[in-house]
DNA sequence: CAGGATCCAGAAAGATACTG
DNA sequence: CAGTATCTTTCTGGATCCTG
């Protein structure tokens, strides 16, 4: 099976979505660590200026201290952000986004854009469909 | 706090992260139905061409029948994908991708090029960071 | 301040068997 | 063929308490 995307982007070959091994797969491997529910969040966070664990808490809402840790590692650990400690008085640590981060930036930008252009489109689906199943039911 | 995305690719306000009620921020609205396992395998599959449901399981591996339901069900939820019965003698169900849908195969292609592009990148750090770890322990 | 450790409820997901 | 139903296991994530 040879897909092809519709955009002429390039040869990229979908059929890499079949290999048998999901660890080779770029697209399991990759973008399920991505999309985490905080990973992508914090990245954009970190791309527009290095924070520390405070400040991304403070600038991501929601987020609980332990699952901050835990994507930061994880994000560290894939090579997308790093991670500075300075032996001030009390410890305080800097999250940066690395260059390889930082190449995963315009893309997530585009998918962001296109996510909040169709929400209003999105939640408009899902009313519909909501509507119909409860009607059926 | 206004961030500013390193791509000047309009004005887009990442601010929305700091929206007080998450189903009103498209990042994690979007997303995160987007960062399942299996949604963005299946949209490209489908952004390829038609499929039935038996076909996108041989092209999908290891994903098992409930969760191929499940996400199309989630897809088809969100107007990203739609759903045709064909009343033939053993029911036959083909899935389409929708203009909706469509509209997010570019950007997603996209992340999916850098993901591949990177991924020995990815997987070099990993390592790194593993062998690091368990030399400390 | 930054985070490690622990506990625990609930969600997600795999395996298997059954159906129109 | 295209699901549904059920059971079980694994994972997620929040809350809480602790430390250098």
């Amino acid at each position: 099976m040879t897909l092809r995307p519709t955009t002429a982007d390039g040869p990229f070959d979908i059929a890499l979505i079949a290999t048998r091994d999901p660890a080779e797969c770029p697209i399991r491997d990759v973008l399920v660590h991505l999309g985490g529910k905080w990973s992508t969040l914090i990245l954009l966070c970190l791309g527009s200026a290095a924070h520390r664990f405070g400040a991304l808490r403070r600038a991501i809402p929601h987020i609980s201290k332990r699952m901050l840790t835990e994507t930061l590692r994880d994000l560290e650990r894939d090579g997308f952000v790093s991670r500075h400690v300075f032996a001030t008085k009390l410890p305080s640590v800097e999250y940066r986004i690395t260059d390889l981060g930082h190449s995963f930036l315009d893309p997530l930008h585009g998918v962001l854009i296109c996510a909040n252009g169709h929400h209003a489109e999105i939640r408009r689906a899902r009313a519909g469909y909501d509507a119909k199943d409860s009607a059926q039911v």
